[in-house]
DNA sequence: AAAAACTCTTGATATATATCAATGAATGTG
DNA sequence: CACATTCATTGATATATATCAAGAGTTTTT
């Protein structure tokens, strides 16, 4: 139940057995269905999710109702808002399960009482972000000024795990095109 | 010429004096002109800057040879591509000075000193991070999906401070529409 | 097994925005 | 001060992509 947990932690930090243990017992197992929510807009974000097993993914509404998806996560990747995590105000996101989950959650307490007794947790921690950031500025080039075409090209490069986990309606939403367009872009691809 | 710099690492966390003067001589001052780069494609990024005085942008070129604006830093911001100064890989985009400007220039080997000896250091940097992150999503999600009036519209909500002090086609550049494009929603707006 | 819901594809049309081009204003430079 | 750059505006045109609409194939639900 925590073998991606600790793996993500082991290949950035060294931890102790006894802190180890301390970081374990603060997350709390949670398993999601497919469609369930983990967070819905207007809610506040008071929790981090460690997905153990499955997907999620997180999306916005846009004034005609369409999704506007933000990111996915799968297998030892975070998901959260840290804008409402961060700020204690009310999100405009939604994140829902993509494939039945097992989660690891942490409450905002447990998270800075590691941040606090456990150095190595918030070393792990700044890495992660950092690593997060580096890969947001590179989806930040790829949607700005890019043809369809490119821009799935470049999804294909960086992202080929994506194409096989997620409907394609989805993609083309994530790199800000019509389902449509997308379908088109694939269709001549194939020839 | 620390003024910006220590009021920054105060306003996240505490340090004692030995602390902050540690930090203080990890830094070399560097005076920039406008037109000058910080950094060019094809460079490793193997510093970090703080700009204590003045402003900078990056961007990367496209096939066209048209500038891609990335991000603009003003008193109080870092600026670095954090891919290439963490990979040490070559970077693909440039970093010039926009305004006259005094940076604070941290080379890898002392931000790391720093990470390793000053924990509050390394708080900051996480607390930097993770807003910078939270700013940046924020940022895709303005980018992704918007018309052009809707992007300009954000950009007047959320940074007002770039209007007064960036050239126009370089904000349209950085919220990914044309120079004219751009025009055109400002002229309608006044009337 | 039938019905319903979802997903992808394909076609026709509309539209927002890029592109091309010219002009004038502002700024910098020898 | 003349000259060259840079920058913003405006018009005409082209084009990529959204939108609207229909149908076929899947998957899910009852």
């Amino acid at each position: 139940m925590y073998e991606q947990l600790k793996k993500s932690l082991q290949e950035h930090v060294t931890l102790s057995d006894k802190e180890w243990e301390l970081c374990k017992h603060s997350f709390r197992p949670k398993r999601m269905l497919k469609r369930q929510f983990l967070l819905q807009e207007g809610d506040v974000c008071r929790e981090l999710a460690f997905v153990e097993k499955g997907a999620l993914y997180s999306y916005s509404l846009d004034m005609s109702g369409n999704k506007r998806v933000i990111r996915f996560a799968f297998e030892g990747w975070w998901m959260a808002n840290l804008q409402s995590f961060f700020t204690g105000k009310p999100t405009r996101l939604n994140i829902e399960v993509l494939e039945d989950s097992e989660l690891l959650i942490l409450d905002r307490k447990n998270h800075e009482m590691l941040l606090e007794q456990v150095p190595p947790y918030e070393r792990y921690h700044r890495i992660i972000v950092q690593n997060a950031y580096v890969a947001l500025q590179r989806r930040v080039e790829n949607a700005l000024g890019l043809t369809a075409e490119e821009k799935y090209e470049r999804l294909i490069a960086e992202s080929p795990a994506f194409l096989n986990r997620v409907p394609q309606h989805l993609i083309a939403s994530y790199i800000g095109v019509s389902p449509e367009t997308l379908s088109r872009v694939r269709g001549s691809y194939n020839r």
